[in-house]
RNA sequence: GGGCGCUUAGCUCAGUUGGUUAGAGCAGCUGACUUACACUCAGCAGGUCGGGGGUUCGAGUCCCUCAGCGCCCA
């Protein structure tokens, strides 16, 4: 066992503040690369975070600080255990809501169509009506937009003291993001994981965009039943069914009721006219009917719902899909191929009125026709229903059928649901909102956003003689050519004028899902196809919130499993939300949304980290300031403290761990050993909170209890046996505390660590037991807690007696048995010291029992 | 409809595989200028551990059930 000389203080400053901290410290770790990683590490030496990148949209809020701190805490104790810790950070930059936040701080709006103007300069306010912009004008702005943001952010990250490698900075819409997307598109494609196909979209009529399964949210919306007759074919009668939806009439292919339903069993199979456009349809049987629902019948339009697109699909109905990108209506021409009816002109007429107009409009004026060819039956009735959202949109979605880029993840479910129960979660009980998400898939990822500012797709079509584009037929970039924009590069074997030509080709115009570009982040940080990949991935850590897990973490291990078949990353660890101060959920249009920066400057830098860090991992937490206010004290104190206990020994001569003779003090490092012990398995564990609350219980008592019993022999005049063992313990401990603090409390542990060190505490080993020079100690505790004991009774006594701490207690008498009297004996002193005891008795007896005499006056 | 989590002091929360009299901080109250710290220190008070039932020598902890809150999936 080493025993090396402890460090003696060299500075410490007669009147310390934590303010300030912030700055003198963020330069010095800059100045010093504190936080660089090494290159040249080994896999099994490095210890890698999959940081996750904030969308860059002008404004953070204190989420963020709180779920980044929690790595960071990680990042920190992982490198005080001696790795070398990859810690990128990175930027989601790509992706809508850039785009909306682009336009409406410019008030500008894309127009692909239009060309390119250099010279175009934004508004200095954005007017009224939005600017037409060019798609380059547009991304140019959104490059100038999102650069900015990313100053702002990386400034709070940087004050909070995210030990983050800021050399490893990466955007998602950087070259070597779009190299990598692109790359893993094409890789993925060529091994038949990716298809294009002409198919019902969801599709949000605002953001003129396809949107996916993950990004859906279902939200309540007021509706009425609308009660329709259909006449039967046959001229028998009619039949009624409810609808929500009238306005999809016209796109009418069947009417569907449940196969067990005995009301319908009759007309399964015959045909009835709809309304005003005269169509005739089948009534058809299908499960998904809901026999409880409206009247048990109802109509399937092309396309109304989800439920319409499982039905058009299973039973194989025609389609007639009437409403366009852009939420209007389209042309129809009843009577010709595919619009049949038996009284075209009048379906024809009616129509008419319908085409061009909004969803809103054509119900109205449908309803007026139902009502005036009296098919519509009785008054409406108010219902409730879920109805399905984009998660940004404002409006509820419609399908469209459209040509898209989809990723085959239903084939893998059975894998990637494997994947899930391999992953280390962290709370373990997060794994099950992957699980569901997963078993709940039903449809592939569709990964094509028909927006501007992101990842285009490496892919051309050929056009052919007559003008018409064989999708069926996409050139593919070569890999070593990527990144390629397929609206500005050229195909190999074209040229720039056969573009958009017959016998010529054109660019895919889309772009990809931002969740395509993010769920290689590991991929892009990590620089797939250079050396360093094989140093990090897969990464040992993923933090992020719950409210992704289905969309960039599903989406990751995805990608990961196709590509490297591999989990991207070995741990997961799920940060709750942050609630405002009523314990509410933070929202921009409630305005309850708190903003960092006043909070750090505040309370500081170190203060807030200890807000977050009491936050558990998975658990909502709400801003609190009065959370805060604890952490500054506790930074506050561990100033202090390292000034009382550092302050004295300057000059004093150095002592080793074989200084720490008394008994007390020997027991007092066997529990400081203990403790390291459980801080130890409880980061290891990624139970950070746990951690802090240990170690942090265990430094109040240190500082109110073990230093003031030891304050009189330690800083006596003498260097005798007894004082040199005091000395040794309060620097051995303060030493441990202080490493032990360090991933909290990154500020502060490293201003008191260089009054006695020349390199940062966030370099220095985490503690270890071996160092505390501990012999044969026996049970650890033995000694203090009686010691405490006696002296929080003598306190006690005081306290009742409303004297002062500092009175002097005549006669102590403490009966207990022997064991406990042992350990008084051996503290004696201290303990007579620092409860100032005249005369202390200790008497056998049964059960420890303190007696305690105050003098007089 | 299926699933997950939560419910412990006025407030915010710990409580590890069941084991003395259920803990902490804050707030409250009573005190102490105690030469590291008044952004301090000492002490006091405060709980039928959501309700009910069960297993056990023993339940905040395990099982069943009910209720409320939050979330995920359909």
């Amino acid at each position: 066992m080493p025993d090396a000389p402890i460090p003696t203080p060299q500075i410490v400053p007669d009147k310390p503040t934590i303010d300030g901290l912030e700055r003198t410290w963020l330069e010095r770790w800059e100045e010093e690369s504190t936080y660089r990683f090494d290159r040249d590490a080994p896999r099994d030496e490095v210890y890698s975070i999959d940081t996750p990148p904030p969308t860059v949209s002008g404004l953070l809020h204190i989420g963020h600080v709180f779920s980044f701190t929690h790595p960071d805490i990680i990042a920190r104790y992982q490198r005080m255990r001696g790795k070398k810790v990859f810690y990128p950070m990175g930027w989601d930059d790509n992706g809508l809501p850039t785009e909306r936040r682009v336009e409406n701080y410019f008030g500008v709006r894309c127009d692909p169509s239009l060309p390119y103007d250099p010279g175009f300069t934004p508004p200095q306010k954005p007017g009224k009506d939005k600017i037409s912009v060019s798609r380059k004008s547009f991304v140019e702005l959104c490059h100038r937009l999102t650069a900015i943001d990313e100053e702002i952010f990386k400034e709070i990250f940087r004050f909070l003291g995210l030990s983050i490698d800021w050399s490893l900075e990466y955007t998602t819409i950087s070259t070597l993001a779009q190299a990598v997307s692109q790359r893993g598109f094409v890789e993925m494609l060529g091994r038949g994981e990716i298809y294009s196909s002409e198919a019902p979209t969801l599709w949000d009529v605002d953001f003129r965009t396809a949107v996916s399964q993950a990004e859906l949210e279902d939200r309540e919306r007021p509706a009425n039943y609308h009660r329709v007759a259909f006449a039967k074919a046959d001229g028998s009668g009619t039949i009624e069914i409810e609808t929500t939806r009238p306005e999809m009439l016209a796109s009418c292919v069947a009417l569907v009721a449940h196969p067990d339903d005995q009301r319908f069993q009759h007309l399964f199979g015959t045909n009835v006219l709809t309304p005003l456009f005269h169509v005739e349809v089948p009534v058809v049987a299908h499960e998904l009917a809901e026999p409880e629902k409206g009247s048990g019948i109802a109509m399937i339009c092309t396309f109304g719902d989800v439920t319409d697109v499982v039905w058009w699909r299973e039973l194989d109905l025609p389609t007639r899909a009437l409403i366009g990108r852009d939420g209007r209506f389209l042309p129809a021409d009843f009577g010709s191929e595919g619009w049949p009816s038996r009284d075209a002109r009048a379906a024809h007429d009616f129509y008419a009125n319908l085409e061009g107009k909004t969803v809103n409009q054509v119900r109205a004026a449908v309803v007026e026709g139902l009502r005036e060819s009296g098919s519509l039956i009785g008054e409406l009735r108010p219902i409730t229903h879920p109805v399905k959202f984009y998660e940004k949109g404002e409006r509820p979605l419609e399908i469209v059928t459209s040509r898209q880029w989809f990723v085959a993840t239903l084939a893998h479910r059975e894998e990637l649901l494997v994947r899930g129960e391999e992953m280390h979660w962290h709370p373990d009980y997060m794994r099950h909102r992957y699980k569901s998400w997963v078993e709940g898939l039903n449809v592939d990822w569709n990964i094509s956003r028909q927006r501007f500012f992101g990842v285009p797709f490496p892919v051309w079509y050929p056009v052919d003689a007559n003008g018409v584009i064989d999708f069926d037929s996409p050139i593919v970039a070569a890999v070593a050519d990527l990144p390629v924009d397929p609206s500005s590069d050229v195909p190999a074997g074209f040229v720039e004028d056969q573009r958009n030509q017959p016998s010529g080709f054109v660019g895919d115009p889309d772009v990809m899902d931002t969740w395509a570009t993010s769920s290689l982040t590991p991929q892009i940080a990590g620089h797939w196809g250079t050396e360093l990949f094989g140093h990090v991935f897969p990464m040992d850590l993923r933090p992020q919130g719950h409210d992704i897990i289905r969309t960039w973490l599903f989406s990751t291990v995805a990608r990961s499993h196709l590509q490297h078949d591999s989990l991207p990353f070995t741990n997961v660890l799920i940060s709750g939300w942050v609630l405002d101060p009523d314990r509410k959920k933070m929202s921009k249009s409630v305005g309850n949304v708190v903003t960092p920066m006043p909070l750090l400057e505040q309370h500081g830098a170190d203060a807030v980290r200890y807000w977050a860090a009491s936050g558990r991992p998975g658990t909502d937490t709400a801003v609190d300031d009065a959370q805060m206010k604890i952490g500054r004290r506790l930074a506050i104190k561990v100033l202090n403290a390292s000034k009382f206990v550092l302050g004295r020994l300057e000059g004093a001569p150095p002592t080793a761990p074989s200084d720490v003779t008394e008994p007390i003090d020997q027991d007092l490092l066997a529990l400081l050993g203990q403790l390291t012990g459980e801080a130890t398995v409880a980061l290891d564990g990624y139970d950070y909170a746990r951690a802090l609350e240990r170690v942090e219980s265990f430094f109040w008592s240190f500082c109110d209890d073990y230093v003031e019993l030891v304050k009189i022999r330690a800083y006596g005049e003498n260097d005798s046996p007894a004082t040199r063992s005091a000395r040794a313990a309060l620097s051995l401990a303060l030493s441990v505390l202080q490493r032990l603090l360090a991933p909290f409390l990154p500020f502060v542990t490293d201003e008191v660590w260089h009054w006695w060190h020349t390199s940062s505490v966030h370099l220095a080993a985490w503690p270890s037991v071996d160092e505390l020079g501990l012999g044969s100690v026996t049970t650890p505790g033995s000694i203090y807690f009686p010691v405490c004991e006696v002296l929080e009774a003598v306190r006690r006594a005081k306290s009742t007696a409303k004297v002062s701490q500092r009175a002097e207690v005549s006669r102590c008498v403490v009966a207990g048995p022997p064991a406990v009297l042992d350990a008084l004996r051996r503290a004696q002193r201290d303990l007579v010291a620092a409860g100032a005891v005249a005369d202390l008795q200790l008497l056998d007896g049964a059960e420890v029992a303190v007696e305690v005499t105050l003098s007089q006056g």
